[in-house]
DNA sequence: GTTACGCATGGCATCGATAACATAGGCTCC
DNA sequence: GGAGCCTATGTTATCGATGCCATGCGTAAC
């Protein structure tokens, strides 16, 4: 209420250790929970903060520190818009809760060039750490170099120079998905990529490989889409024309949506007729019609990690459970119709 | 190949400066597209800054130049995670073509103090404007103070001081929406609203009221999800119950999936016995059994434009279009069955 | 009764880019 | 031919917090 003084510049530390009578090192060292303060001391630059208003200015902090309090996060554009949302909510709960800020940069396709310019562009801006949520397929020199300075956590199960790699191991994923169709006694499992650059489809595609190979069946030619619900109806027009099959493992429940609408479309039931799974367990894969039996993945836990790794390092207590594939059934897969 | 010099630091622009031999003024302006260089000057600059392996250094640009080029996202946690996302990335999009880069706050929860200690936080970070896609319940003294200083554009139809919104016209969404289920000859039209603290959800609502009042019909009383799949669901349950419900308007394609999946586990069927209309149009709409019927949101676009304002201010030509609302008319809606 | 050490605090240089101001040379115009 | 101006460039101070070193004081140790 005592207002009046035209105020034309952001309270600074030194207008704080002025109105405390300390020096301005003091109130840095108070703000930042330096054990060598009084608390006497303390109490008064708080008051001293709170009275003129002060808001302390990162900028500065990160010139002379040298470091950011930023993450960095890479995303995808086109890669799946739950996993985006749910990864993005993680890192930014987990940055937060730690004080730090989360910067992200989102690349519109699988390319090195935009690759290598979206981590540039975070990295001129400082950040202490990257959280890459895009596969790595060719890691580049530049990239490298990028990534040998700053500390890298990557979420799709490549790896570059120093970077930890975080996720369920996705050839189990493809196994797991694969095995519970065969359990169902289902003689012969079908598959709907993803695109083949991405690091995840190919271990899904040979967890399911190796899955039928186990039980000496041979896989039928995999069909490959691009993790749009598109894609996986445009497969699912070509999986209705074969009678024969009874069981699909698509790589994505975005793929899945797709995959039963054309089935259905073309009058086939599921899981009467054909039976689907999937991967990734998005909020609407029990929503689908039949809800969907999918490979659950934790992508807002997968963001949560990857900072508490990038930030506390190696020791970070990083739940086991976030590497373990576990399987959500519902209601789209049955036992093959017996004829 | 001619490494060799151990290098301890980033070069800075004055490495620049001495290998370009001209001062580091100069440099700046050079990286700056100052128009007072002498295109040869610039050209020996640009050489130097290749030779260095200069970068620039965005923390002390902003301290010195009290701007941070970034921007600064509010998303709510709980509010569907197709919008979040899409939002996100045009966000970015925009922001990175003009050189910004984008920094997140996630709230958990619709609360006063979440918001404001979000907006603190972000004002900390020195962010040079505002995207807010976030409603706006009651907007305090203190959100008022930043948003006040700092440009605010927010994308949920709420206002605060000085902010500009963008979206399309909520109300006319709900007329649209219900409109066009009395056109196909439904007698009346049931609601399954968003939570009440958001104003989308009211605005829905009223268009709906609105639109029956208008057709001499006395609305039915709405009933109250809180945007997820689960809470469609239900409300959906409750919905079936009662044999006289023919069509539905779901404020959202997430609770639409839920009202669907209800209405099936109860045997009746979309849109024979049951026709629904959302809004949003994700990603996931079209590929719905049946495959929705939604007014279109453009999310994407919404994050695009709502940049362009920040940056050009008023003058910015935001397309038309953004603000209209279109109806995307599938097969989840059917004229009532004759009976 | 020194020595030594820990604690609380202050002084000063520093991080790297930019704003504001200064300067030098070349050109136009009367 | 000098006043005035525009262009290209350099000099210096500055932004705000922090790192490093110095200082003074109290207390435990020898």
């Amino acid at each position: 209420m005592t207002e009046g003084t035209a105020r034309l510049r952001q309270p600074s530390m030194a207008d704080v250790a002025r109105t405390a009578g300390v020096s301005a090192q003091t109130v840095s060292r108070a703000l930042r929970g330096s054990p060598n303060v009084n608390p006497e001391t303390r109490r008064r630059v708080l008051a001293a903060v709170e009275q003129v208003g002060y808001r302390f200015n990162s900028a500065a902090r990160a010139l002379s520190s040298g470091r950011s309090h930023t993450i960095g996060l890479v995303l995808l554009a086109s890669g799946g818009y739950y996993s985006r949302s749910a990864v993005t909510a993680g890192v930014e709960a987990a940055a937060g809760e730690a004080g730090y800020a989360v910067s992200i940069a989102t690349i519109a396709a699988l390319d090195t060039g935009l690759m290598e310019r979206s981590l540039s562009k975070l990295a001129d801006q400082g950040v202490d750490g990257f959280v890459i949520a895009v596969p790595l397929i060719s890691v580049t020199r530049k990239m490298e170099d990028i990534t040998r300075d700053i500390p890298t956590v990557t979420l799709d199960g490549s790896r570059t120079a120093g970077a930890r790699v975080l996720g369920i191991d996705q050839q189990e994923a493809g196994r797991v998905a694969t095995q519970h169709l065969l359990d169902l006694g289902h003689r012969q499992v079908w598959h709907i990529s993803g695109p083949d650059e991405w690091i995840e489809a190919r271990q899904r595609r040979q967890g399911w490989q190796e899955c039928l190979a186990a039980a000496g069946i041979e896989a039928p030619p995999p069909l490959e889409g691009d993790w749009s619900p598109d894609s996986g109806k445009r497969q699912g027009q070509i999986i209705a024309m074969i009678p024969e099959v009874t069981a699909v493992f698509a790589a994505s429940d975005e793929m899945a949506f797709g995959v039963i609408r054309a089935l259905h479309e073309r009058g086939r039931s599921v899981p009467d007729d054909v039976s689907i799974v999937s991967v990734d367990d998005i909020a609407l894969a029990a929503y689908c019609s039949p809800p969907l039996t999918t490979v659950r993945q934790d992508f807002y836990r997968y963001g949560q990690a990857a900072v508490a790794l990038l930030l506390q390092g190696d020791e970070a207590d990083v739940d086991e459970s976030v590497a373990t594939a576990s399987l959500s059934v519902r209601a789209s897969t049955a036992p093959p119709r017996s004829r």
